[in-house]
This record gives C-alpha cells, sequence and structure tokens, in this order.
DNA sequence: CTCGTAGCGCTATATATGTAGAATTAATGC
DNA sequence: GCATTAATTCTACATATATAGCGCTACGAG
C-alpha cells in the first residue's frame, strides 16, 4: 500500500526554496544550488512531488547552443499550501528570528 | 602569421576514427570514447577542424528528454583526403612493430 | 642550432538532467 | 516497544557539449 510520510528535511528545503521565488519557474540546477542538494537526491523528489500534484512543469529549450535543456517547475495551489503549511517551525511555539546586520 | 603544424597524434587518431566509419555522421561523446580523448581535448580539436574546412556539421535535437542536444560531424571529401594523406605511415621506410603477446 | 612564440593538449570546471542500487528512515502491524 | 517493509536519501555514474588557463611542443627565423 501507499504510505504517507511527513515531508523530510530536504523536502522541507526544497518546498521553501520554490516557496521562496513564487511564481517564478524555476530548473532543477538551480535548485540544487540554492539548497545544496545534490542531483541524485533532487531530481527524483522534483518527480515525486510532481506526481503529487504539487508541482507544474514544463521544458525550457536550450538557452545557448549546446546547453542542455531545462526542467522547469513551480509551486501550485495544493503545492503552495502544502509548502507553507510545513514550512513553519514544527511545534506550536513561536520563536522570533533575530535578523543579521 | 598562421602556421601550419601537422597533425599531432592526437588529431591523427581522430582523422582515423571519422575515416573509419564514413560517411556516418558522429558525434563528439560518441567520437570521445572510440579514440579515448577527453572531452577538452576533443571538442577544441572537432572546432578547429571544422574551421579549417576538413568538417560539415550540424545539430541533433536532444534524442530524449532532458538528455543535452549533440553536435554531429562528419568528413568532408577535404577532410577526407587529409585523413588519408596522414593516416598512412610517416616515411617511406616500412617498419614492422612487434606485437606483444 | 637555438630561441621565441603560435598553436595545441590537457586538467579542471560548468551546465543540466537523469537512473541504479545501497543505505537509511519512518509508518504500520502486532 | 519492536520488527517489518515501504519510502526516501545518497553515492556513483551516464549523457553531452563547452571554456579557461597552464604548460608543452614544434615551426620558422636568425
Amino acid at each position: 500500500m501507499t504510505r504517507d510520510r511527513t515531508p523530510s528535511a530536504q523536502t522541507i528545503e526544497l518546498l521553501a526554496a520554490l516557496l521562496s521565488q513564487r511564481p517564478e519557474w524555476r530548473h532543477g540546477y538551480d535548485l540544487s544550488e540554492q539548497t545544496g542538494l545534490a542531483s541524485g537526491t533532487l531530481y527524483p523528489m522534483l518527480m515525486r512531488l510532481s506526481d503529487r500534484g504539487m508541482l507544474e512543469s514544463k521544458w525550457e529549450p536550450s538557452p545557448h547552443q549546446g546547453r542542455p535543456p531545462r526542467k522547469l517547475y513551480r509551486l501550485n495551489a495544493a503545492g503552495a499550501t502544502f509548502a507553507r503549511e510545513h514550512a513553519k517551525p514544527r511545534t506550536g511555539t513561536l520563536r522570533v528570528q533575530p535578523v543579521r546586520s
């Protein structure tokens, strides 16, 4: 049967990255740089999130000759809700983030 | 001034690879596997040979989604002549290569 | 024959996505 | 609680092309 796990730290990081620049389209390489996630972790994650209806996606033709085409992703409504849901601190305790100057 | 060097061992190997399957189109990755030449050696060589009018080239759209497009190369008439010219032993002296068992 | 330098080879890195298989993590049943 | 097992993460590797920059090599001049 299909089990449903609560999002892992990596998933939350990816969702946060996608949420941070919504509604712009992002590609995997871009997201791997922002999050530090390796390709073998990131691409399967993007596919799973897509399969679960969290993301829209489309292909963009190679920007320069000889470069691979990019697959673009973006949170849809369901995905954005899900991301916001899980982006906030786990417990009910409110925490104030000090801002570094 | 533009000097003209006699083709290096690497160039001869590449020309031989191209000649061996003429007139089929070959792409760089393919040729790098056949010759063992690293990409940073091979691609500049292909570009130089192209610039000197030895090769025809064209782009092939990505065979599978997410894979980089391929640039195809093939010896033209001048290139084929040049390749045959330099593929044969250098001097008039015939040398017998001992074969290591 | 020697010297300067243009041309060339090579290592490292960048751009992008993707899969196989091992190791790990977490949900469920008992 | 503990074992089972599905789901996920992670390390390699594969697919392709391309450039920057260092260092070597051989051409041509003298």
